[in-house]
DNA sequence: CTGATAGTGAGAATCACTCTCATATAGACT
DNA sequence: AGTCTATATGAGAGTGATTCTCACTATCAG
């Protein structure tokens, strides 16, 4: 645990939702000046395979979120971008899949994306 | 339908599976040889608009899927790249995520990732 | 305290992608 | 078939994100 690391969990801490390298760069860089973009591409990484931190790549400059670990997946606000992590899930069942096309599962990937509350409001 | 495009959609009817743009690109030239790299992009862009192609992003050099319209997810094969269609299709029921997370949900991406059953066999 | 190991910053390099613009077509309409 | 207009095209420069390299530094176990 370094300082950059350090300076770079907290920025990410503060961030409500999803964020790009460069905000998180210019926020970090607040506590710790001398902060390198390659060091945070690398603890981003670091962080992602820990599964913190998820990348969305979706068209247009590539965000990311924090998460929690565990199973969950994203509810993406089309209109503000925010994020909002949820734990229900519903993917076809592994064994229906094996039987329809002879194919293992063995993880998935399920985003989905709408409008959230606080839009819905305005 | 000019020859570029239809070099293009040529060439990814060939495909097998996943392909990069400097793949498709690579193997359109032999059917026009003066291809250009932006009308590949441009081309891809077009078909994914139409739904004929999908974009897969993740983690290095994005690949991209030919698809039929409708509605339907991917059975990625981790072992041979293959990719799969299936019509099979469960999500967290729209009321459901819009009774717990206020979130009114539009769309939504699914991929599985796996094995594939010529991969299991082998 | 010391040495092995891992992390860091700067800048160059790479890669995917987009833009610009002069030129060339496709396809609609005579 | 001939003409015309909107659209597509190719080349190459430009952009922005990401990775690489390397000399230097900090961490932590012993």
């Amino acid at each position: 645990m370094t300082p950059p690391r350090r300076a770079l969990l907290e920025a990410i801490a503060r961030r409500p939702g999803g964020f790009t390298v460069v905000e998180l760069y210019d926020d970090a860089r607040r506590d710790h000046a001398g902060l390198g973009l390659a060091t945070v591409y690398r603890t981003l990484e670091l962080l992602r395979r820990h599964g913190l931190v998820r990348r969305l790549a979706g068209g247009g400059t590539p965000t990311y979120l924090r998460c929690h670990p565990g199973h969950h997946h994203h509810l993406v606000c089309l209109s503000c971008g925010a994020v909002e992590e949820t734990d229900l899930c519903a993917v076809p069942p592994s064994a229906e899949v094996r039987r329809r096309h002879g194919f293992r599962s063995e993880a998935h990937e399920v985003d989905i994306y709408g409008t959230c509350g606080r839009c819905l409001a305005a």
